[in-house]
DNA sequence: CGGTTTCATGTAACCGATTACATCAGATGA
DNA sequence: TCATCTGATGTAATCGGTTACATGAAACCG
């Protein structure tokens, strides 16, 4: 592997000068910098980012911390791969790297500090955060990276954080708006794990509608699930044993959603005609499992695209982080409802 | 941050030792060895691995290249998701990172070296592509990279490289058996693009127990669809058309398959009693599509597994790159045969 | 007891870039 | 004509580690 002291030796010049070429052309002469870049070309030199980040702190590096949750093995974000697209677009656009960073092994497993000092060793310009909701230490712990961190899905201040969330409670409201307006007045909801704040805003927007509208919630029409398919079966399985009986649920999430449809079915029922069901995320099955779900979509694209440009805001150096991004939601009708 | 040096001068030590301390702990003594390291935690010094990188010629990084295809922006790989978390949790086990490149930014959109460089300058120490069969030039370069190279889902050779593919041909026979031994004697298919070798693969395993079974395959039997939604319900379309009409068809992949199910329903036809339908992959809607989609399932996990344990053998140091992985395929009876 | 090992540690070169500062030739201007 | 400015380039320190080799003390051994 050539290095530059190699280019400059062949060329005639000093290293200072091919550093120059390459990062700031326009000070050295038309001549020279042709002769370099010939040169450079020639020998296939390419300078080596290891020794410029070394020199210059900065990397051209992203971090990303994701899939943190060494509990749970199926553990999967339902955009995953929608977000990463998309991230991964908006950073190239930049010439920015993702680094999904492994967790540091001078910590141990459960050490908090494992993705944080991961981090740290690696220079890394940012930090991108996928979660969803688990409010893991090891996560909550990247706060204190000095550098610029960007949360998905996930509430994280800091003086060099910011976050990107869909309007949950904006999406709540619309699924019981919408569920209202097709006559329904008894309504039950899925609801996401304790704690959880994408699930526990979703509930909050949706039962702040229904109470404007005069409906009742009663305690026995909220059941809990996991985001998970299975849940949202055994979830609507109870529900439906609840008399009288809703005649619409409103599924925090769409993989609940689709058990709950399941579970309507298994029982002899129709959907919409007995329960309408009414999900959030807009997964790719939404559209596919019938009669079709009914479905708050969320941004997917925009997580990514959003999360590049905050933390492109961070880099070109903001006092503050850039404000909270909340990205809308909108219902996408089809036949569940 | 503290430097190695400023930890050294603290500790009363030379710098050499602080490094052995993290390097070669066995060669200190026990006494300098807790000073350094209860200092270091003190202080909060973290070995800096852009310096590392440059010292040793190592970066425990492991670059991604994927999504190529600039000209298809819906480009994704069935898999992608379940593939990054077993190939990030693999090569997280051996304390690697995995970095996404971006392109080289001094090579044009079009420079079919745009990765090549990207992965010189970086010192990865492996590179793993993931592809679905473009066969684009700037992928294909990589195979001069002079570092260990896997490839998912694509043939590619080289000096360091190998690659992980499923039993596709397999897949397909084992496709062609099931629905000859449910009585089916006229059988389509819908295949994947000219040039794409999975497709070609599963088509050629496909052909193969049919002429054993002494069924023939009509050319209008076999259509050509892009491994999209649309193009398996336009395929299955033009298939409804022929005269007899098939009462099977072998899609390439799931998504044809549900597009197939689709175009089948609106013809008014029922599956499996006019038309059986069998996909291939295993994505999650086949289970939820109604009436549950039988296919050939492929190991999701073990791409991502066996990548990561191609790498590490190369990595170790082998003289010749392992022989390509080829995952077994299984099928999944559902209720579309 | 002198010589050879062994163990722990130090010295300093090196990895491949960036960049503050110095230099120097030629152009400019009074 | 000489001082000054400008533009192009060179010198050398620096970033933060690793590691071959040197050193010196203690242990071992015939």
């Amino acid at each position: 592997m050539s290095s530059i002291r190699e280019l400059a030796r062949r060329c005639g010049v000093s290293v200072a000068t091919v550093s120059r070429v390459f990062n700031t052309p326009e000070v050295v002469s038309q001549q020279t910098r042709q002769l370099v870049l010939g040169m450079a070309a020639e020998i296939g030199y390419l300078p080596n980012e290891s020794a410029r980040t070394l020199a210059t702190k900065k990397s051209n590096m992203v971090g990303l911390v994701w899939d943190t949750d060494h509990r749970r093995p199926g553990w999967r974000h339902p955009f995953l791969q929608d977000i990463l697209v998309a991230l991964k677009g908006a950073l190239s656009a930049h010439g920015l790297h993702l680094l999904m960073l492994a967790p540091d092994p001078g910590a141990g497993p459960g050490d908090p500090r494992r993705f944080l000092r991961a981090v740290q060793r690696h220079n890394v310009d940012g930090v991108v955060i996928i979660d969803n909701g688990s409010r893991d230490p090891a996560v909550l712990a990247l706060a204190d990276a000095e550098v610029p961190c960007v949360a998905l899905d996930l509430r994280f201040t800091g003086p060099t954080c910011t976050y990107i969330t869909s309007d949950n409670a904006g999406g709540g409201r619309l699924a019981a708006a919408h569920l209202i307006e097709r006559g329904h007045r008894h309504i039950a909801t899925i609801t996401g794990p304790a704690g959880n704040w994408p699930a526990a805003q979703r509930l909050a927007g949706f039962r702040e509608a229904l109470t404007e509208a005069g409906i009742p919630l009663a305690d026995g029409d909220v059941v809990t699930g996991d985001f998970y398919l299975d849940s949202g079966h055994a979830a609507m399985t109870r529900l439906l044993e609840r008399d009288p009986r809703p005649t619409a649920v409103f599924a925090a999430g769409d993989e609940m959603a689709v058990g709950a449809i399941k579970a309507i079915r298994e029982a002899g029922l129709r959907v919409p005609d007995d329960v309408a069901v009414i999900g959030f995320d807009d997964i790719e099955v939404a559209a596919l499992v019938p009669p079709g779900l009914t479905t708050v979509t969320q941004d997917k694209t925009g997580f990514g695209t959003a999360a590049a440009e905050s933390l492109m805001a961070m880099l070109a150096g903001t006092a503050t982080p850039p404000e909270p991004t909340t990205l809308p939601t909108t219902l996408i009708l089809r036949g569940s409802t």
